[in-house]
RNA sequence: GGGGGUGUAGCUCAGUGGUAGAGCACCUGCCUUUUAAGCAGGGAGUCGAAGGUUCAAUCCCUUCCACCCUCACCA
């Protein structure tokens, strides 16, 4: 028939959304309006097709009638499918049953689909095919759309918030020949020109801190962050944080801006303060409960850990069912116990502070006791949203620590930090106490649209190769080939 | 890695030791304001993969693959 399946450009005056928000406007003015979109319902009645037109933003009714378009056109229209991309002319009038509709004049393909689209009805409910192929389930399920531009106005409501408030928005690098910053697996890559191993970064900490001792007061980064650990509905190997370092303040300080934040954006997405998260309904109003790591557990437990040796401390872990080979100092045991017997009630916003020294290598001591380091995770739900220090700024202290992670990762932890001579240097020329902060995207983002899957938050997740989610070249290929040859038919 | 579950048409799902079914989608016909339109007809499947048992396996057995839940590690 000569068609085009693939034209180049369709000039639309209005999208979809505009049509429906100055419908009366348009219909009392006879106004032409050329509109786009994927057809996602047909209904043929004789001589005249009803059908849905959705583009980015909304979804409008198509009316097509044979004496409108003329014979040829219409059956063009009659040879379309639903998955297919038009572009169409028309007026907009009000059907008798009250639905808003655009009268087709003319309309050309823009896009053929040779894939049919999901069940119209039933959707795309495999979540396999969902995560695979994204796109599809983009097209079948309008909430999951919904749910990642939530994700996209989170995240800008945040840089609003932190560029307000007088926060240097900065990039560090990536590919890393040093990793550090947390405890975690990394991405083992290799440099061809230079021949060295290098890393992704599995967090964003030093390169920040040596900015704060470049003289920036407040950076922060949006951190695409790799850890080679394993993958469940809470952890994808690419992942997304957000840290923040801020000169002159301390944890206290930057507890208190993260709760002002969330709270901001929490009213900016719902306009209230409370959110639903599965069963739990989350309250944001109120000040955050502040908690130390030892008194919630000498609340649940009975136990005050903060003066025992490691040994009685060991000793108690145990009574209370707690034990484990991991549990080399007094510090992991306290946090063990932390785990076991406090981490699951945490469901109402509660900043857990002083946590012990051992495992808190880049935090500053605490300025009470030194077994414990100023360091605080807030708790929501019972997931952590946030890990923050007054940051260690000694570099003979920080040195030691870095000494110590050594041992453990001789030892065989493999998670432990490695030595990072050139922050320390960076530290020996003077980095101003500093408070640091380091939330998880992804779980916020979670939280507040209420997916139970981190999945449901990234739109490419990663899943395993499979050879069912394969087709071979010469397949589409053939495929293609045949399509060309209906058509030219046609 | 351990335990539990799932895998049948493009999609959503039934089903049986004897050559495989429905709805939607697709094709044909009827219907000029319908709306999950309707009515009539049609085509469509390596029943996740490979072995085994059996006269006969989509179904029973074994192994493998992928996905989901869960426990352990982690954000």
């Amino acid at each position: 028939m000569g068609i085009n399946p693939y034209p180049y450009k369709y000039d639309r005056t209005h999208q979809i959304s505009e049509v429906l928000s100055s419908f009366d406007t348009l219909a009392a003015q006879n106004t032409v309006v050329r509109v786009c979109g994927r057809i996602m319902l047909i209904r043929k009645m004789g001589k005249v097709f009803f059908a849905d037109l959705r583009d980015a933003g909304a979804k409008v009714q198509i009316y097509v009638k044979r004496d409108d378009v003329g014979e040829a056109l219409f059956e063009v229209f009659d040879l379309l499918d639903l998955g297919d991309i038009i572009g169409c002319e028309g007026t907009v009038f009000i059907t008798r049953t009250g639905e808003r509709t655009i009268k087709v004049t003319s309309f050309q393909l823009l896009t053929k689909a040779l894939h049919p689209l999901p069940d119209k009805h039933a959707g795309l409910t495999d979540v396999e095919t969902r995560y695979r192929r994204r796109y599809i389930d983009l097209i079948a399920n309008p909430e999951v759309r919904e749910a990642f531009v939530q994700r996209t106005r989170i995240i800008q409501t945040i840089r609003d918030f932190l560029n307000s408030t007088g926060f240097l928005e900065v990039e560090t690098p990536i590919l890393q020949p040093l990793y550090g910053g947390a405890s975690a697996r990394p991405f083992k890559t290799h440099h061809n020109t230079l021949d060295i191993p290098m890393f992704m970064r599995i967090a964003d900490e030093l390169y920040l801190k040596r900015l704060i001792v470049g003289g920036y007061d407040k950076v922060w980064e949006l951190c695409k962050d790799f850890r080679n650990e394993g993958m469940d509905r809470l952890h994808n190997p690419e992942f997304t944080m957000i840290e923040m370092y801020w000169a002159y303040a301390d944890y206290r300080d930057i507890a208190a801006l993260l709760e002002q934040l969330l709270r901001h954006v929490v009213f900016t997405l719902h306009g209230k303060h409370t959110i639903e998260f599965g069963e739990h309904s989350i309250d944001f109003g109120p000040p955050f409960r502040w908690v130390s790591m030892l008194d919630s557990v000498r609340e649940k437990t009975g136990v005050d850990f903060s003066n025992l040796s490691f040994e009685d401390a060991r000793a108690q872990a145990r009574k209370l069912g707690v034990e484990s080979a991991e549990l080399i100092n007094w510090g992991k045991v306290v946090a063990a116990v932390w785990e076991a017997k406090v981490e699951h009630s945490l469901i109402q916003p509660t900043f857990v502070c002083d946590f012990p020294v051992e495992i808190s290598p880049l935090a500053k001591k605490h300025r009470d006791n030194p077994r414990l380091t100023e360091r605080f995770e807030l708790f929501i739900a019972t997931q952590e949203m946030g890990n923050a220090f007054s940051e260690l700024n000694d570099p003979v202290d920080q040195l030691q620590r870095f000494l110590q992670q050594g041992k453990a990762m001789a030892a065989g932890d493999e998670e432990a930090q490695p030595l990072d001579d050139d922050f320390i240097t960076a530290l020996s020329y003077g980095m101003p106490p500093t408070a640091g902060l380091g939330f998880g995207i992804d779980r916020l983002i979670m939280l507040l649209t209420n997916q139970p899957s981190i999945r449901d938050v990234i739109f490419f997740p990663q899943m395993k190769e499979t050879k069912d989610g394969t087709v071979p070249v010469s397949q589409i290929l053939a495929q293609l080939a045949e399509e060309e040859q209906d058509a030219s038919k046609k």
